[in-house]
DNA sequence: CACCCCCACGTTATAACATTACAAAACTAC
DNA sequence: GTAGTTTTGTAATGTTATAACGTGGGGGTG
């Protein structure tokens, strides 16, 4: 599987500078072009997040946040973390109540998740609806989907051949 | 569309208490199987959840439990709720951190959720899952999948057309 | 320049959701 | 009936998230 694969990349070593720079420079020119702010605690907070590919809860962040030299009051977090969320830079992991730096940056996407309940590592990939019978339901019902939440759990290789 | 359609239920007029005497026998035929106890408070929420077809809040159960004249500290509802989750009789709405009854008590399916963001309703449909590209990724990866959790949030038909 | 507006941030407080821990009681099986 | 398991009572606490209100900075417009 190819290193360019966001389908795996959390699941493989790879350089981890390479993800964090490119996404940084995305999400640089993504706010320059809309005229949004991308301001030291956003920055921070993105940064935080792409150097992992696990979720991080609010207060997690706050405190890396903290020791980075930040205030340190809830709002802070949620802020940043709403504005990311908002840009697409950030997804928030419903199941966990945390937060994942997007693998897909700038792009459209509707993403899904696999989520190992041993280690905690999230992995992004592409949930391509069609043939998907929600759709069709829904359509059915009269109901008009404005997101879906796809969020798989389970255990990964690694975990699954500790276990 | 049918009455019987567990896709559309939700959102249409229909007879509660049909629903709620038929899932409490299905309930209770399991539980009596299982050899598990259906005690007075995991029956009252069961009743509860049932006369909904939105989802509630663990502490909302709570002050509906207490008004019947039960105990109302929260370790009361969420065991309540751990216990009808664990055997299918409801299923936890992540994205409101709330609980609404199952449509489908007593057969293994897995669920996906309508959730609409005005009125809160929430409707269940089956999420038969062939051709649903995260199964292929999941293999792919060696993530071995144990649970899927699929939400919808929009409009209901009602709701849209107010909007 | 003065003014206003918008946006982001600072700060306090509190709301909302969930769990731990330990003791007592109730059921179940032998 | 007694040992073991499950359920409940109760207090305290932990975790996640938001409300509310004030301050300050940048950019446009008269």
């Amino acid at each position: 599987m190819s290193e360019e694969n966001p389908i795996s990349v959390a699941f493989e070593k790879h350089n981890h500078d390479v993800c964090l720079t490119n996404a940084m420079q995305t999400a640089e020119e993504y706010c320059h072009k809309q005229k949004l702010q991308l301001t030291p605690a956003r920055r921070k907070v993105l940064e935080l997040l792409l150097q992992e590919h696990r979720a991080l809860g609010a207060y997690d962040i706050l405190d890396l946040l903290r020791e980075a030299g930040f205030n340190s009051q809830p709002p802070v977090a949620y802020r940043a973390l709403d504005f990311l969320v908002e840009n697409g830079f950030v997804h928030k992991i419903e199941r966990l109540n945390a937060f994942v730096a997007c693998a897909l940056p700038g792009t459209v996407h509707s993403p899904a998740f696999m989520i190992c309940r041993r280690c905690d590592m999230v992995a992004e990939t592409q949930s391509s609806s069609s043939g998907f019978d929600l759709l069709a339901n829904a359509d059915a019902s009269g109901f008009k989907i404005e997101q879906i939440i796809i969020e798989a759990k389970g255990l990964c290789q690694t975990c699954a051949e500790i276990e």
